[in-house]
RNA sequence: GAGAAUAUAGCUCAGUUGGUUUAGAGCGAUGCCUUGACAGGGCAUAGGUCGGGGGUUCGAAUCCCUCUAUUCUCACCA
């Protein structure tokens, strides 16, 4: 028979969600406006305004979100503020491939025109991912969506830019550039990433200038040769001692250059004579300013061999690498190949190797910044999690450089700077431009003599003011009054300088505070060998169809259970199944007691009393194990203390007991306190698991208006103490495990009642004294009769211990004297051991005395149990006629 | 080259300022059971001298030193 058709279906995701996420956003529950409630505040990491939902995201937006609906239910005014940035370098690369694919340059456009297709590009993918969001659950405050483009956040960012100016922390200056010739664009020191990549060092001789003598030099990079300028020697290197005062000739060009003497060069290395091109090299670009050499820029910005290297005009570098080596071999330069492995910086963004280059551009002087922004994280006012990414920030920001902030693209703010000449004036408008130019050059100076700059800023130049701008708080203190600062930023630590370290420094310069109070640094989600998830690849789950498979709670589950701050997440799909897997328990437990009959007639056994006071004394304990992982972000461990809690206390636990015989009612009094019970259980899994929790909720009881899961009030904890109860039913339980273990060992069926006797004490008669402990017992662990003995002379059966209470299970079997005594006497060893332990520590006056009184108490009450244990133990032997 | 972090069961990790731990969890493995709330579930079992060595302490997985291994950050020599 089909199975399908056959069993209950279990939990089916697939009509749930999408009804749930309307109804929530319908309602308005995910808006947030200022009241007198106390905020709580989440920015999302905006992501790129055309990129798809991946794995990343969905760790990042799942944490938030559980973030959000905790404070939620826990009566805070939750405001989450979704957005997306316009990602400058990455969409305006798109874009150019897109046009090249109609056969549309870039160059052949106007910035209008380009732009033009950039919005249109950016209004047919945009969004897509924050409607992905959506069916994860994400339950942001759609009506406040920003985007880093848009007319708030581009007006921020000019303001900004106007004020750094006048505040004398901009300036613009001609210095050594990273220059990504594919997206021909200069990049800052962050968005180059540097890997060990093999090469060839080539060994290449120069003539010495009106000798025949020859200096042979070594480099990677032999297409340079026709910018150098001079070699450069250690002056202490007595090999080249010779040729103070004398000149090279550049071989293939047959220029004149001087042989310089400088400490920088490293006699060990290569040759120990180093060629020096000052355009090409950011340390032979220092070489060239202390000795006043000449800088020949041989390069083209797309990385073609410009009109000034004379040779191979035209051909790309890694060409005319080749090119001018064969050359240099058939004129007999070149003197040897070498492998090399050395560091390749590559662009973070088109991965094409990153070119040094000399450039005028705008920078932003982080001195200042950087004070407050280090010393606030290192007091720990704003609290990193984990706190080890304190000393990578700390490392970074006490040796931060400026930050190169213009970019050559047109997909941005353009930079609000206007020059006449070699004068410039920074202003929010071309009018102030224009009134500052006049006011200085005179009234004849028209706005037509102004030119902008071609440039715009890097994307991190307006993402770092997002804990202002969303609020539009550099034009309203409205919100910003009430919102700012935010509670908690949840990012990835590989944007900690790009981004995290500048929104710091951002909020000290505007507002004169920190943006966030904590940051929740989350991993990198990898694949089960901890391989980086990527295209290639084809390690990347789709992310979407994981959520159709399993279910959006089920994935959320999978993200959560295993990943701590900071720490990676080995994904494997057996998570996310388990997520599923817990979904349909919770499905199938609550809808089976929801389906109990009950019967008025019914009266409650003590059993179920008990049970439920026990269950409610474990989900109290539960509640506080949670509240304090959440304040410590340990949002695995809440999760996996509620996991624990609903499968084992609550389904494999209470309902056992609460159990009617198997086509009997139940009583009325155990089916209301089971549904409490589930209605706070709904709650507490809410955060996690807000799809299936909002429909049982609903199934649980008919509902009033407004009556939602998602607004509930999180349970309170309770001060009872209950350790006492807890402990009787600790001791019951592993009575009953320990019965079923015997069952198991000797092969016989869990449905053959036994009989069982217990030693008498003060442990175990104050458990049974509980009402209904005992029918506990005897229903969980099938005991047909339960007997106390005063002592365990003559008495015949299979003894066990727990606590220090000694119990016999008659089963009528052979016991197996060879089987059990080894292992009572090695029990009995290691227990003897540990009381001799504990003595020796009660024993020391320094112990008593030093350490705290519960700590000795605590002491003491072990070595009283180990006693009663020992003893038990050493009868037990003796009986089975072992010795001691 | 400079600095930092980590090392606990087959895997992934917890172990909160040294003492509620006689080192725990989840997954996995193994055995048994199950016509039933649960295209599954239950019960139970086995697995660790806490990377090696040394030290401080009444007491160390926890603090210190050292060695080994791994990872990361920053800088970057042609």
């Amino acid at each position: 028979m089909d199975k399908s058709t056959e069993k209950s279906t279990g939990y089916d995701p697939s009509q749930l969600e999408g009804k749930w996420y309307s109804y929530w956003e319908q309602k308005g529950y995910f808006n947030s406006k200022p009241d007198e409630r106390e905020p709580y505040t989440i920015l999302i990491p905006p992501p790129n305004v055309t990129g798809v939902l991946h794995m990343g995201h969905m760790l990042n937006v799942t944490i938030q979100d559980i973030l959000i609906r905790k404070a939620r239910l826990d009566g805070k005014n939750a405001c989450w503020v979704p957005g997306t940035d316009h990602a400058s370098i990455a969409t305006e690369a798109k874009v150019v491939r897109k046009l090249r694919e109609q056969g549309i340059k870039k160059s052949d456009l106007t910035r209008e025109e380009f732009l033009k297709h950039a919005w249109d590009w950016t209004d047919e993918y945009g969004g897509i991912i924050l409607s992905q969001l959506k069916k994860l659950g994400a339950s942001c405050d759609w009506d406040r969506t920003a985007f880093t483009m848009d007319e708030t956040r581009y007006q921020s960012v000019i303001k900004v830019f106007v004020d750094l100016y006048k505040k004398g922390k901009l300036y613009r200056g001609n210095r050594m550039v990273n220059w990504d010739s594919e997206a021909q664009t200069v990049l800052s020191n962050e968005e180059v990433l540097y890997k060990e990549e093999s090469a060839k060092l080539y060994h290449v001789r120069y003539q010495i200038a009106g000798e025949d003598k020859f200096i042979t030099i070594a480099t990677t990079r032999p297409e340079t040769i026709l910018g150098d300028t001079a070699i450069a020697v250690h002056p202490d290197d007595p090999r080249y001692a010779p040729y103070k005062g004398k000149k090279a000739i550049v071989p293939m060009l047959g220029r004149e250059i001087p042989i310089i003497f400088d400490t920088y060069v490293d006699i060990e290395f290569g040759t120990g004579a180093l060629k020096v091109t000052p355009a090409h090299d950011p340390n032979d670009y220092e070489l060239g300013k202390k000795h006043n050499l000449e800088v020949i820029d041989v390069l083209n910005d797309d990385g073609s061999i410009s009109e000034a290297g004379q040779l191979y005009v035209g051909e790309d570098r890694f060409k005319a690498r080749k090119l001018i080596v064969k050359d240099l071999e058939a004129k007999e330069h070149l003197v040897e190949i070498e492998d090399l492995v050395h560091n390749v910086g590559r662009s973070e963004r088109t991965n094409s190797v990153v070119e040094p280059k000399l450039s005028l551009q705008w920078y932003v002087d982080m001195q200042q910044l950087a004070e407050p922004a280090l010393k606030n994280v290192m007091e720990d006012v704003i609290r990193f999690f984990p706190e080890k990414y304190k000393n990578t920030y700390s490392h970074w920001m006490s040796n931060i450089r400026d930050w190169c902030i213009s970019r050559q693209l047109w997909w941005g703010q353009r930079i609000p700077a206007y020059y006449i000449d070699d004068k410039v004036y920074v202003a929010e408008t071309v009018e102030e431009a224009l009134a500052q130019a006049q006011a200085e050059l005179g009234d004849h100076i028209k706005a037509a003599d102004l030119k902008q700059d071609e440039d715009v800023l890097d994307t991190w130049f307006s993402s770092w003011l997002w804990p202002i701008s969303v609020f539009n708080g550099f034009e309203s203190r409205e919100e910003l009054d009430y919102y700012y600062p935010t509670s908690v930023l949840v990012t990835g630590w590989d944007i900690i300088f790009l981004w995290v370290a500048r929104m710091i420094m951002c909020g000290y310069e505007w507002e004169d505070k920190f943006p966030f109070k904590d940051v929740y640094f989350t991993g990198m989600v990898r694949d089960k060998k901890r391989r980086k998830m990527s295209k290639s690849l084809g390690n990347s789950p789709d992310a979407l169809k994981l959520i159709e498979d399993f279910g959006a709670d089920g994935v959320r589950y999978g993200m959560l259970s295993c990943s701590p701050a900071g720490g990676d997440l080995l994904f494997d799909e057996s998570l996310v199944d388990n997520g599923r897997k817990f979904t349909n328990k919770i499905w199938n437990g609550v809808g089976y007691v929801l389906n109990l009959q009950t019967d008025k007639a019914v009266i409650q056994p003590e059993a179920n009393k008990l049970a439920i006071a026990w269950i409610n004394a474990k989900m109290n304990e539960t509640l506080k194990k949670v509240e304090k992982s959440f304040s410590e972000y340990r949002l695995s461990e809440a999760l996996m203390t509620l996991y624990s809690f609903v499968w084992n206390d609550v389904f494999n636990g209470y309902i056992e007991i609460i159990k009617p015989p198997y086509g009997e009612a139940g009583d009325v009094a155990t089916r209301e306190a089971s549904i409490d019970l589930f209605e706070k259980m709904m709650i507490m899994l809410h955060p996690f698991m807000p799809f299936i929790t909002e429909e049982l909720w609903h199934k649980l009881r008919d509902r009033e208006e407004g009556e939602d899961c998602i607004v509930a009030s999180y349970p309170s904890i309770s001060d009872v103490d209950n350790s006492a109860l807890l402990s009787r039913m600790e001791l019951a339980n592993s009575i009953i495990s320990s019965v079923r273990d015997l069952r198991n060992k000797h092969q016989l069926s869990p449905k053959k009642a036994v009989k069982l006797s217990a030693i008498d004490n003060d442990e175990i008669s104050a458990c049974l004294d509980e009402a209904g402990m005992e029918s506990i017992i005897k229903k969980m662990a099938n005991i047909e009769e339960l007997t106390m003995l005063q002592t365990d002379e003559g008495v015949d059966g299979n003894s066990f211990i727990c606590g220090k209470t000694k119990l016999f299970a008659h089963l009528d079997l052979e016991i197996n004297v060879e089987e059990a005594l080894p292992k009572l006497e090695e029990e009995y060893k290691r227990q003897v051991a540990f009381k001799a332990g504990t003595e020796k520590k009660l024993s020391n006056e320094r112990f008593v005395a030093g350490a705290p009184a519960a700590v000795v108490e605590r002491e003491k009450k072990k070595l009283s149990d180990s006693k009663a244990r020992i003893a038990a133990l050493a009868e037990e032997i003796k009986r089975l006629g072992g010795s001691i």
